[in-house]
DNA sequence: TAGTTAATGCAACTAAGTCGCATTTAAAAA
DNA sequence: TTTTTAAATGCGACTTAGTTGCATTAACTA
């Protein structure tokens, strides 16, 4: 099926593009390159023209979060995602839509803060100031 | 005042710190190393440690954005920020409060997508698949 | 004012991402 | 099936954001 889906897109089929495609299918998280080098063959500047193809053609999603890097992701339904500032995690929100903005398209949500596992071992007032939401 | 700030925080007030609290507090919005680079007359590595600390004092906030690059603002009242994806522009956004994620501490919020002026130059039906909200 | 410690400038380095070019390969034509 | 050709690949060189070590300088403290 990852050949049908990019014959859909007129790509061609090589195996570095199959590789790809199916090493970020089997994650169905967002990673980086360096997450995935050693999982995949190809130079990186094949992986970085390809990545960019698909973001092109509609296959995949990318973003940056904390770190200089940029996280890669098969694009699914369309979800924000939240880094967790304590321990580094990325969480795919499912059902989260982001606010209203008037005239505006929305097409990716980023939210930071302290996921709930960490949220427990942080301290509430270091946080003083920083607070954008504080959930129940 | 901005030596107040810094002394209240115990921070050695150096003439480099004071030049790059001026810049981003007449600036007042997100800016890039390279947004200020000409503006400041340190050197990157006096730039990056200072803005790192401003950073840890919580004086100073970050975030990427659509480039590879880090912006930096001081930090004012919690907002999130907007990102278009045509123009580039980024927008500090006022008043809108993140979504409920029970359990999460959210901090920050970046959105990307269309802004309004570029939202009235793009044709909806490019954005199939892409869109998670379309503001009326 | 002298002494201590932290901040600075400089140069070298790392890592993400890009680009040009020669070679290979997928797929269309013959 | 073989030939053709345009696109994809690997390689190496490059760019740029950000970091680090080290010698020098400047801010606070006694």
């Amino acid at each position: 099926m990852i050949n049908s889906i990019m014959q859909e897109k007129n790509l061609k089929i090589t195996s570095a593009r199959k590789e790809l495609l199916e090493v970020l299918n089997s994650l169905k998280r967002p990673v980086s390159f360096e997450d995935i080098k050693h999982k995949i063959t190809m130079d990186k500047a094949t992986f970085y023209r390809n990545i960019s193809k698909f973001e092109s053609e509609s296959l995949v999603n990318s973003f940056e979060s904390n770190g200089k890097k940029r996280y890669y992701e098969i694009r699914q339904f369309p979800h924000a995602h939240f880094v967790c500032n304590v321990c580094n995690t990325i969480e795919c929100l499912g059902e989260i839509p982001p606010p209203t903005l008037v005239g505006y398209t929305i097409l990716d949500a980023l939210y930071k803060g302290i996921c709930r596992n960490c949220t427990q071992g942080v301290c509430i007032k270091d946080l003083q100031g920083e607070i954008m939401y504080n959930s129940p």
